[in-house]
RNA sequence: CAAGUAAACCGGGUGACCGCCCUGACUUCUAGUCGGGGAGGAAAGUCCGAGCUCCACCAGGCAGGAUGCUGGGUAACACCCAGGAGGGGCGACCCUACGGAUAGUGCCACAGAAACAUACCGUCCUUCCCUUUGGGAGAGAUAAGGGUGAAAUGGUGGGGUAAGAGCCCACCAGCGGUUGGGUGACCAACCGGCUGGGAAAACCCCAUCCGGAGCAAGACCAAAUAGGGGGAUAAAGGGAUGCCUGGCCCCGUCCCCGGGUUGGUCGCUUGACCCUUCCGGUAACGGAAGGGCUAGAUAGAUGGUCACCGUCCUUCCCAUUUGGGAAGGAUACAGAACUCGGCUUACAGGUUUACUUGCUCC
RNA sequence: GUGAGUGUAGCCCAGAGGCCUAAGGCGCCAGGUUGUGGCCCUGGAUAUCGAGGGUUCAAAUCCCUCCACUCACC
């Protein structure tokens, strides 16, 4: 898989656990940190008490789905950690929770301007002022 | 028809749109186009056995571990097949850690006289004493009966005896021997004497087998750092990794500290492989011929959204022999990570074959 | 991938074939004490010994198979 849109490393998963800052509904855990870069990239953290490796997967690719059709804005890093809830969660479930999430953080590329440009600002500041 | 036993197998299908990984060809210039392929019977648990790679090589001993009826199969096994013995089931059939307790050491609580060599209550005989019915003391015989226990030294019946006892007899169980059958475990017949627990999933003994580490093995390329400090050493030291010994080969060095690296390629899927037919074998399996190529990711591909059809269950309606229709629900266990052979465990529902028992009809 | 360990009452834990119908501490309940509460005293309840099977006369303990959890190494 190629590793552009995709957190890879230990250490980038480590940088956005610690210094990023996090939305949570009751399916997944959202952790952003802005990267500088030109692309947005985003990984996921499945845990085993989720469940076993069939329905581990089954969470992993219906994010990737989800991911794959939503627009991003660019310049940020984000983590999905799943929680256990979501083991039983069906596509929209997860796609609604999601957008919410991403909507919040004003992270969506059409909605997420037009909607809360002060907002995503202030985030912005916030966030280096931890780096 | 019902209940069951044993084996083998399937484990959703079709279509549309949007995607992912590998690969072939073409275009071209590093992205497209057109093809091909893309999870399992357990991929799982990681409980065994191997291949493969490295530890320089070989042999022996100790320790440790594994296996444990017999014969065969296999690369090997704790697996498989066939057979024996024991046990369970009316039966088809199923289950079994199934070597050794006179090689030794230790254990068997409580109860009981006694748990390994013992005599409590008893039974019998005899001597002495108490004047008698009877009682007491002592010497001896006995293991039938009582009682305890999970277990008490063959069982049942008869004879026999002072009372008893395999003391004798018949049958049964066990042991030993002879003969016969079988490659063997073992079986059958006959004879003999009369026989003294359990536990080796207590330590152990016997027989057989086993070197260690693991694809993050290992090889190559690129990049980067150091070219340092300390110690041990020349008839010694080190190089196998539980310990020891011997041989042989290699190194002139070895160990510690400090420093650097987590990128890429190979290993990586053609293999004790799969299918069909024939031959040998009771079978596991082996041999021959022909045909086939069937996932290779690296934060980890094999997916998402729908539509229709299957299968099963429940309810209702039509029909009342099969069945047809509608609504709702269910559609399992589970995801390759070096590769095989097994074992174990999980699994909605279904199919086929052979057989057993019972009921009914001809 | 390899290796090691743990599971006993709500929590922490003892046990090492028979005296285990399982000890102890914290907690819980009831009573006493106190004007009330705490401390204290007395009594009580709470355990399919992770699950299943086996060996044994007898299993929390020995053996096998599963389940859950924890740790270590590269």
């Amino acid at each position: 898989m190629r590793g552009e849109e995709y957190l890879t490393k230990p250490q980038q998963y480590a940088l956005v656990y610690s210094k990023g800052s996090s939305l949570a509904s009751n399916l997944v855990v959202m952790k952003t940190l802005p990267s500088g870069l030109a692309w947005s990239r985003y990984g996921f953290s499945v845990s085993k008490r989720v469940g076993g490796a069939v329905t581990r997967n089954r969470v992993k690719r219906l994010l990737r789905e989800i991911l794959r059709i939503t627009p991003l804005k660019s310049g940020w890093d984000i983590v999905f950690i799943v929680r256990p809830a979501a083991a039983t969660a069906d596509y929209t479930g997860l796609k609604s929770s999601v957008d919410g999430l991403l909507s919040r953080a004003g992270l969506l590329e059409t909605e997420g301007r037009a909607a809360f440009p002060s907002e995503v600002k202030g985030r912005v500041v916030e966030n280096q002022r931890f780096n």
